[in-house]
RNA sequence: GGGCCCGUAGCUCAGCCAGGACUAGAGCACCGGCCUUCGGAGCCGGAGGUCCCGGGUUCAAAUCCCGGCGGGCCCGCCA
């Protein structure tokens, strides 16, 4: 089992009554904190658990018996009894109360329950991994808060957490990018202080108008099927912009024979290393990279490494790689080209384990397609980078685990990705290579599409959210600087956007809606924001608590009871969400638990109690309630304000 | 044609994986109260639902199975 480290009396006395079930009724602790849910009325107890499932019924007061004669004296805060076949778990809180008065006196918080010592793990978390050819929109900002969540949540859960971001600097839409800049021969920075724009944008710019004017030629040849006016007509909306430098590439691309010939020239020669072209590549890419960090920095995102598709080829990965997949009896070709029968490889290898197949995830009765290794030229695909790079991963941080978070459309080449690690006899890599796959944030009616520069850049949706949290900052606080209030909106809008993203479940479609992610009321980040600013300030007015006067009897109130026990509950909560990766479960319980508080504080004052006792005791409660909201927004990366 | 994901109040979603305490929960918007505050980004109340449809399994289905329907994605010597 996995282990539940420092997560506070009430998860400890629920892991108890947990492994006295697994010695008397042989459900395991596993399975146990699986089912195990709060009861949903209060009658019923704290919590329960659906032993009806487990035990037949008439047995089952004997067998909750066992278990309560198993528990003995060890905890003596809660009791246990059976209705409707659930067992139902119920705390004495003035007990509890006790115990935690005396953890929180000697420096004890709620936070995230951690691992054994046995069970850390190294984990990469890879994610965001934008091709570096236009600025972030919406659509990475789903990617980036699910994965930057995620490493966070993973770290705080206690594992060795690396953070890595794949640079795909050898694709056909970098050759593109290329191709337009070795027309201008001009640099990025020189376009962005012409178009007065950040250098992400400038780029993005470039990388349309060539993509659009491209795909014109070919629509024209009939190699491509797209409608030749509208594409015009995006060229004509683009060229706006800065005509003289939009026109230089128009009348280059339009004068290429063969635009797809030259992006393949472009492609081959980067991938040899050759000049202009690496430079080319490097240095745009490069502006681009950091147009991105500076994006991501406002969100909190950080990563450990940048790694370039490049690096894999030129560092000889890729080719040691290719040499052992060629080397595997899996190798077929496929019309000329080198190819992996993973088709073989699903029926071969992972069919016959139940196991596998389950980790692996193959879609029933689909014919999977044969995975090209190499074009007839000889050169890779990213696919193929990809395979070499997933090793990498693994091998250079030593990992034990990989999780990918990469948009659901590319389930099949992540599907044939962990077959051709099988390939290769790389069970390991195979199975812990994750897809966390999300479904995609869409602009109502259509999709983003940067090759035609229709997106919405998170740039300007930071800008926006900042803009409107300002307005609402300066409204409520009339007398706060400006300075200061531009600080406090930045971060009101950082939790906002933040949090909207992550708190539907990652298969969500999402459609994306301005409006949505600029409301800061009840259900969003800001909202949370607001709730620990309360939180703080009354714990402020109250001053240092006194332990030694706090009284437990106080927490018999119906109210401050719920809110000690479901502050108590964030350990095992967050622990839960961090093992299966699930940070939509983490936001819904920090929302239901700002509920419960606001609920609470309106009507029971903690500063104004004459009763001593209950005074302390009450703060203390918002102390849980403090300390909780902070470890969960932190986790989150919803930036935590004592004011706003 | 095949595969995968989603479908729960007008709107955005939770609950589904691990079927029972569900008389299906939140928020937004709407209606009515709290401007006598430990900061109203809040609180209290109201109204609002064929859990997409049809079968099946079960003592019991929003939840599992089968078949449809609707939306999205994928099936390329693209990334």
């Amino acid at each position: 089992m996995v282990g539940y480290l420092g997560g506070g009396p009430l998860v400890e006395g629920l892991l108890k009554v947990g492994s006295c079930l697994e010695a008397r009724a042989g459900v395991s602790v596993e399975l146990f904190l699986k089912l195990v849910e709060r009861a949903p009325r209060e009658e019923y107890g704290d919590f329960g658990f659906p032993l009806l499932r487990f035990v037949r019924a008439d047995s089952i007061e004997g067998v909750v018996g066992s278990v309560a004669s198993c528990l003995g004296g060890s905890v003596d805060y809660l009791s246990l009894d059976v209705v409707k076949g659930f067992l139902n778990i119920r705390f004495n809180e003035v007990k509890l109360g006790g115990v935690v008065i005396d953890l929180t006196a000697n420096g004890w918080a709620p936070g995230i329950a951690r691992v054994g010592d046995g069970e850390v793990k190294t984990i990469v978390v890879e994610h965001t991994s934008a091709n570096p050819v236009h600025p972030l929109h919406m659509g990475h900002a789903r990617n980036s808060s699910l994965g930057d969540t995620l490493a966070r949540m993973l770290k705080a859960r206690g594992h060795r957490v690396v953070r890595r971001f794949y640079v795909n600097d050898m694709g056909r839409q970098v050759a593109v990018l290329t191709l337009g800049f070795k027309i201008l021969g001009l640099t990025p920075q020189y376009v962005a202080s012409r178009l007065k724009a950040k250098i992400d944008h400038a780029v993005g710019w470039v990388y349309a108008l060539t993509h659009t004017t491209i795909d014109l030629v070919l629509a024209r040849k009939g190699a491509i099927e797209e409608n030749v006016e509208s594409l015009a007509s995006t060229i004509a909306r683009l060229r706006e912009k800065d005509v003289e430098l939009a026109d230089m590439i128009i009348e280059n691309v339009m004068k290429l024979e063969d635009p797809e010939a030259e992006l393949s020239r472009i492609m081959s020669r980067y991938e040899a290393g050759l000049e202009p072209e690496r430079s080319i590549v490097r240095s745009v890419a490069g502006k681009v990279i950091e147009g991105f960090k500076e994006t991501l920095e406002k969100l909190g995102v950080e990563f450990d490494y940048w790694d370039w598709e490049s690096d894999v080829v030129w560092s000889g990965l890729l080719s040691s790689t290719l040499e052992k997949l060629k080397g595997s009896r899996y190798i077929v070709k496929h019309k000329d080209a080198l190819a992996l029968d993973v088709a073989r490889v699903a029926k071969e290898v992972v069919e016959p384990s139940g196991e596998l197949s389950q980790t692996i995830r193959l879609p029933r009765g689909f014919e999977i397609p044969p995975m090209i290794l190499a074009r007839s030229d000889g050169t890779t695909l990213y696919w193929t980078r990809d395979i070499a790079y997933s090793l990498y991963k693994f091998e250079s941080s030593k990992a034990d685990m990989v999780v990918n978070v990469i948009a659901g459309e590319q389930r099949l080449p992540q599907l044939q990705i962990r077959l051709a690690l099988l390939a290769l006899g790389r069970v390991r890599e195979a199975v812990n290579m994750i897809h966390y796959d999300y479904e995609m944030v869409r602009l109502p009616g259509r999709v983003m599409r940067g090759r035609r520069g229709e997106y919405v850049s998170l740039d300007e949706i930071v800008e926006d959210a900042e803009a409107r949290a300002l307005q609402e900052v300066l409204k409520r606080n009339p007398g706060l600087g400006v300075e200061e209030a531009r600080i406090i909106a930045g971060k009101v809008a950082v939790g906002a956007i933040r949090f909207s993203l992550v708190q539907p479940g990652a298969l969500k479609p999402i459609v994306f809606d301005v409006e949505k992610v600029l409301n800061f009321e009840e259900n969003t980040g800001p909202y949370l924001q607001y709730t620990y600013a309360r939180a703080h300030n009354i714990l402020e007015k109250h001053g240092p608590i006194d332990f030694s006067l706090a009284d437990p009897r106080a927490y018999g109130d119906s109210l401050r009871r719920a809110l000690l026990i479901q502050t108590l509950t964030y350990p095992l909560v967050a622990a839960k969400a961090a093992d299966e990766l699930r940070p939509e479960d983490l936001a819904s319980y920090l929302l239901k638990l700002a509920d419960t508080f606001n609920r609470w504080y309106q009507r029971d004052s903690v500063i104004h109690e004459q009763d001593m006792g209950a005074r302390e005791a009450k703060a203390i409660l918002v102390k849980l309630v403090r300390d909780v909201l902070s470890s969960g927004l932190g986790v989150l990366g919803v930036p935590v304000l004592e004011r706003m």
